[in-house]
DNA sequence: GCCGTTTTCGGCCCGACTGTTTTCAGTCG
C-alpha cells in the first residue's frame, strides 16, 4: 500500500510551496495528504481498475494530482517533487515535527546555516549558531532544543491510557474553582484517540485571569505562554496542556471547534458557508447575528445536521450520514454488561477469581469471564487441561454462592488458549468443549509471513471450540506493528465460521483498531469488547474498547457483550 | 491545485499568541 508514501510526499510539496509563498496550493497538496492517508482503498488498486479518471474521484484530487500519483505509481518518482528536494535537500517531515518550526523557519535554516536535519539543528542549537540569525532569538533556539527533546522521548505522541488518570485530576481540581463555571476536554482527548498529542481544556468564566493564574501555577510545570483566554503549559510527564477560555454564549462553538478533528470542522464551516453562515470558535452567525453558540448540539441542528458523537467526528463519512439522518446509534459504556477476556491469580494475575468476580459486579455487570493464558505459555504460568477442569469446580463453587446469596451474576469459564505456529490449539478439544467459551490467541511466531499468518488464524477460527479471537493483529502502539496478515480473509472466514473477534481494551493494545472495527461490522462480523484486565483495576480499562469501538461506528448488536447472560451463551459455538 | 445547490472563475478558516521586531511574520490548532 503506497498511500502513506505518497501523503508524505505531498505533504512535503505543500512545505516547500509553502516557503516559496505560495498562497492556496499548499492547501490543497495538503488537503489530499490528509484524504490519501485516511483512505480505506489501497490507491494502486484505484489505479488499476479505474486509470486516472478513478484517481481523480479521490476527493482532494484533481488532473494535476491525479497525474503525479500516477507517475508514482509507474516510476516509484514524482519529478515535481524531486526538483524541490533538489534545490533544497530537507528532511522536512521530520524538521517540521519540531514544536514551532515550520517552513519558512527551516529554508531560512538551510540558507543560512546548511541545516538539512534534525541532528543538523540540534548541532547548530547547541554551539549558539542559531539565535544571532535574523527573526530568531535566544528564545527561539531553546525552544528548538527543548522540541528536539520532546520528540526524542515520545515520539512526540502519548497513549490516551496513560495520559487520562493525570489529566483528569488536574480537570478535577480547576472545576472546583470557584470561578470556573464549566469545563471540558476537548480535542482528541474528547476523541478518544488512541494516542494525544496533547490535551485541551475548554473552560467558561466571567474571570478568566483567575482561572489563567491558577493553571500556570499548578506544580510542577513548565509554563509555555500565558494570555487572558489561554495559556499553554508542560506537565512533568513531558506533555502539554493547553487552556482556553470562553464566555457561555460560546461555549458550544468553542467545544465543537476545539474538538476538531481539523478536517470535520473544515467541512462543517463549508456547509455553514454554503447556507449563508458563518462557523467560528465564538458561534454560527448569519450576518453579525448569533444563530447559535451555547451549546453544541444547536450548532448542529442549526446546520442541517444530527449531533454526532465526538469519537466519530474524523470526516470518514459521518457528516454526510449526519446530513442524512443515518447517523448509527454507537455502542456505549452503559450498554458493556460482562467482560469476558480477565485474568486471575491463577497464571499470575494480581487477583483471585472471587475478587475479580465482585469488581465486576460492581461495574454492573451481569457476567465475567475468567480466561487465564493456557500451558504453551509457560513464563505465564499458563493453565493446562487439568487445571482447568480445577479451576472450573471452583467457578462453579462461586457461582452457587452467589446464588445462595440471591446474587445473578454470573462468573462463566473460560480460557485464552494459544494459537500454535500450525494454527492447532494447545489445549485438547475434549477441554475446550466443555467450556462455556474459548478465547484464542497468537502469542507467539510473531513475526511469519502474510500467508502462513492468515492460514494459521483461519484454522484456528474454524475449530468449532474458538469462539473468540483476543488482540487480532497483534499491535502495540508505538511499539510493535500488526501481525501480517490478508485482514478481508480473516473477516470473511470470522463471518463464516461465526467466530467473534475481540476488540482489546488495553490501552496499549486497542486492537482491533478503528479502521478494521467499522470493516468489520460493514461485513457482519460480530465483536467482543473485553479489557485483558490483570488486576481488578484494568476492568475499567473498558472505556477505551468501548471508545474504539464508538470510533469504528459500532453499534450494540455488533458487540456480543452487550448481551444478556442467556443470549451470550447461546451466541457461542 | 481543487472545487462547484453562488459551478469553469474566484474563492480557499482564521484568530491567538510568541518572539522577534518596532509593526508583524510565523506557527499552531
Amino acid at each position: 500500500m503506497k498511500n502513506q508514501e505518497i501523503a508524505k510526499i505531498f505533504y512535503e510539496i505543500a512545505d516547500y510551496l509553502k516557503m516559496e509563498g505560495v498562497s492556496f496550493k499548499p492547501y490543497a497538496y495538503e488537503r489530499a495528504a490528509i484524504v490519501l492517508e485516511s483512505l480505506e482503498d489501497d490507491v494502486e488498486d484505484i489505479y488499476r481498475k479505474g486509470g486516472i479518471k478513478a484517481l481523480e474521484e479521490i476527493p482532494g484530487v484533481g488532473k494535476s494530482i491525479a497525474q503525479k500519483i500516477e507517475e508514482y505509481l509507474k516510476t516509484g518518482e514524482i519529478k515535481y517533487y524531486k526538483q524541490f528536494k533538489k534545490n533544497m535537500p530537507l528532511d522536512l517531515s521530520e524538521l517540521t515535527a519540531i514544536e514551532g518550526m515550520g517552513p519558512k523557519k527551516a529554508k531560512i535554516l538551510y540558507e543560512k546555516l546548511g541545516i538539512k536535519n534534525i541532528k543538523d539543528v540540534e548541532e547548530a542549537a547547541r554551539s549558539h549558531k542559531i539565535a544571532p540569525l535574523f527573526g530568531f532569538g535566544e528564545k527561539t533556539e531553546k525552544n528548538i532544543l527543548e522540541g528536539i527533546e520532546f520528540l526524542k522521548r515520545n515520539k512526540g505522541r502519548f497513549l490516551l491510557g496513560n495520559i487520562l488518570p493525570i489529566v483528569e485530576q488536574i480537570y478535577q481540581k480547576l472545576k472546583q474553582l470557584k470561578e470556573v463555571e464549566k469545563i471540558s476536554f476537548c480535542g482528541s482527548i474528547r476523541r478518544m484517540k488512541e494516542t494525544i498529542g496533547d490535551v485541551d481544556l475548554l473552560v467558561v468564566s466571567k474571570k478568566p485571569e483567575k482561572v489563567m493564574d491558577f493553571f500556570v501555577s499548578l506544580p510542577n510545570i513548565k509554563i509555555w505562554s500565558k494570555g487572558t483566554t489561554k495559556a499553554s503549559i508542560r506537565l512533568k510527564e513531558g506533555f502539554d496542556i493547553d487552556i482556553r477560555v470562553v464566555p457561555q454564549k460560546s461555549y458550544g462553538a468553542a467545544l465543537q471547534y476545539f474538538t476538531g478533528s481539523k478536517e470535520h470542522n473544515i467541512v462543517l464551516r463549508k456547509i455553514a458557508i454554503e447556507k449563508g453562515m458563518k462557523l467560528s470558535e465564538y458561534g454560527l452567525f448569519k450576518g453579525s447575528k448569533m444563530i447559535a453558540g451555547e451549546n453544541e448540539e444547536e450548532i448542529y441542528k442549526k446546520l442541517g445536521l444530527e449531533w454526532i458523537p465526538p469519537e466519530m467526528r474524523e470526516n470518514q463519512g459521518e457528516i454526510e450520514a449526519a446530513l442524512e439522518k443515518r447517523l448509527p446509534k454507537i455502542v456505549s459504556i452503559k450498554d458493556i454488561k460482562g467482560d469476558l477476556h480477565c485474568h486471575s491469580n491463577w497464571n499470575g494475575g494480581e487477583n483471585s477469581i472471587l475478587e475479580m468476580a465482585l469488581a465486576a459486579e460492581n461495574l454492573g455487570y451481569e457476567y465475567i469471564g475468567i480466561a487465564d493464558h493456557t500451558k504453551f505459555l509457560r513464563i505465564e504460568n499458563g493453565l493446562d487441561e487439568k487445571q482447568l477442569l480445577y479451576q472450573k469446580r471452583q467457578i462453579d463453587e462461586i457461582n452457587s454462592k452467589f446464588e445462595s446469596q440471591g446474587k445473578k451474576f454470573k462468573v462463566l469459564w473460560g480460557c485464552e488458549a494459544n494459537i500454535l505456529s500450525d494454527g492447532s490449539i494447545d489445549i485438547k478439544n475434549e477441554v475446550l468443549k466443555k467450556m462455556d467459551y474459548v478465547i484464542a490467541g497468537v502469542h507467539s511466531s510473531l513475526k511469519m509471513n502474510k500467508n502462513t499468518m492468515t492460514e494459521r488464524l483461519i484454522k484456528a477460527m474454524n475449530n468449532p471450540n474458538v469462539d473468540i479471537i483476543s488482540h487480532p493483529t497483534g499491535r502495540l502502539i508505538q511499539k510493535r506493528d500488526e501481525y501480517s496478515i490478508d485482514f478481508e480473509k480473516i473477516l470473511r472466514v470470522a463471518k463464516d465460521s461465526n467466530t467473534i473477534l475481540e476488540i482489546n481494551s488495553s490501552p496499549e493494545r486497542l486492537d482491533l483498531k478503528d479502521v478494521y472495527i467499522k470493516k468489520a461490522k460493514e461485513m457482519g462480523v460480530k465483536m467482543i469488547i473485553n479489557t485483558d484486565s490483570h488486576q481488578k483495576e484494568q476492568l475499567r480499562y473498558i472505556k477505551f474498547g468501548v471508545a474504539q469501538a464508538r470510533r469504528g461506528w459500532a453499534e450494540k448488536e455488533d458487540i456480543v457483550n452487550t448481551y444478556s447472560y442467556r443470549d451470550i451463551l447461546n451466541f457461542f459455538k
